[in-house]
RNA sequence: GGCCCUAUCGUCUAUCGGCUAGGACACAGCCUUCUCAAGGCUGUAAGCGGAGUUCGAUUCUCCGUAGGGUCACCA
């Protein structure tokens, strides 16, 4: 390990604003968050937009905002490559002056499959091919039997490429520690040729594993919500989003499984971290997203509730009910329909429902009321869908449920 | 294909040579008349294969197999 420990940790985030904040970046971000408070130290963002035909301001947008949902936010104010330009170009400069590359023009350049574009002139690096080693925090040494021959540096329109700028970049920022996803570590050997070229320091290494879809491929859009904000949008926690997507792919090695960010402060260790992918498992997620639901005071839990089944097909539409299942258990027709009407009048008279319920048999009278109101197996409680449709809609869906119970003794 | 990474229940994982392999999610069954969600209890379920090292390998080494990543003037 090449960092010396008494420097200050600083990390960052480096995405780039070719598509929405994806779950696999956020945690990679998390796990730089998490490492930075750790130790005292500084994270940064940095939005790596050297692809001018590709970056765009509404995903850098929603990259920010995805970040700040989940409490992620920079210790220094947001680094932008595209603002770097002519840094790039004075260490370019720098590197033909030592005779360590050269200008070409593009159509010289034959190992790239690219078209010749103008008669502007990208810079490469030569390279000799050679052995390159690095240790990894989370997977020890690794070795690359050769290196390219030729790297390029600018490209003809004059940005540097992404090996450069980040090489650069890391270095001017002062990023003691790379953590970042496992499908950098080829992109590794020859950033430290480029660094070894500059005369800069290496960092320490930390590639974490890439998060998979349930068949073990890559995750990708047909797999679902992988843009984080539709999380939000679809009502879950960030405290919950935080939680669990710290546990993918670490542990502390106790059996605790629900934290609050600073307790994974506390508890996060590099050293801990998974080796292999892992499968985003949304039902897990949703559990410990409940977990934290539970941990709200009751208000807020209500209007979350609320919010949530908004878009529910018993909510929109009109619900079909099947008049077997109105009764509760072995409750007959005749008295579950005498006891809906009785609901019906208390709720008319804004009565008091639970009371009501308490008196004749609980789920004799909520179980229907339920049912009648939403035609669903399961639901939020029926005082809850009450509050929600208002005296008249859920009076309405009552009176179908009792003719219904009727026309059925008949 | 070359290079590189990885490999414990369906899923996320514990184990840092001694294991009757532990936990959580999911699943199944039972209980719970404060509806459903919930809650409680119980159960099913795992060390990829083959060599080697060792008194002893899930743990260490090698080979194989499988999966993943990467091979751009994209990041």
């Amino acid at each position: 390990m090449s960092a010396d420990n008494r420097n200050q940790v600083i990390v960052r985030i480096a995405p780039s604003p070719t598509g929405n904040l994806h779950v696999g970046t956020a945690r990679t971000a998390l796990f730089n968050y998490l490492f930075a408070k750790k130790h005292d130290g500084k994270f940064l963002i940095r939005i790596e937009d050297t692809d001018v035909k590709r970056s765009e301001k509404k995903y850098e947008k929603n990259i920010l905002e995805g970040l700040e949902w989940l409490g992620i936010t920079s210790d220094v104010p947001i680094i932008h490559q595209s603002k770097r330009t002519e840094v790039y170009k004075k260490y370019a400069e720098e590197l033909i002056k030592k005779g360590l590359a050269y200008e070409v023009r593009s159509g010289e350049f034959q190992s790239g499959k690219s078209t010749w574009i103008g008669m502007k002139k990208a810079v490469i690096l030569k390279n000799p091919k050679r052995e390159i080693v690095f240790t990894d925090v989370i997977r020890g040494e690794i070795k690359f039997e050769d290196t390219p021959e030729e790297i390029v540096i600018l490209k003809s329109d004059g940005t540097p490429t992404y090996n450069f700028a980040v090489v650069i970049d890391d270095n001017d920022m002062g990023i003691t520690h790379v953590i970042r996803g496992e499908d950098h570590i080829s992109n590794t050997p020859r950033q430290i040729v480029l660094l070894e070229a500059l005369g800069f320091n290496r960092p320490v290494y930390a590639h974490i594993p890439m998060i998979l879809a349930p068949d073990r491929s890559k995750l990708s859009k047909r797999h679902g919500a992988v843009s984080l904000l539709d999380y939000r949008d679809n009502g879950y926690l960030p405290e919950a989003m935080v939680n669990y997507l710290a546990l993918l792919g670490w542990n502390p090695g106790t059996e605790q499984e629900i934290f609050i960010m600073q307790e994974l402060i506390e508890q996060f260790d590099l050293g801990k971290i998974q080796k292999g992918g892992a499968i985003f498992d949304e039902k897990k997620f949703q559990w410990v997203n409940k977990e934290h639901m539970k941990r709200l005071p009751e208000a807020e839990q209500r209007k979350i509730l609320l919010k949530s089944i908004e878009n529910e097909p018993y909510i929109i539409g009109e619900p079909e009910l099947e008049p077997a299942k109105i009764p509760w258990k072995k409750n007959s027709k005749e008295r579950t329909a005498e006891l809906l009407e009785g609901a019906e009048k208390i709720i008319e008279e804004g009565g008091d429902l639970l009371a009501y319920a308490e008196r004749e048999g609980k789920g004799d009278v909520l179980w229907p009321v339920r049912y009648a109101l939403t035609g669903a197996e399961s639901s939020p409680d029926p005082l809850t869908i009450l509050e929600f449709f208002g005296k008249e809609k859920s009076l309405s869906r009552l009176k179908k449920a009792i003719i219904m119970l009727k026309n059925e003794q008949i």
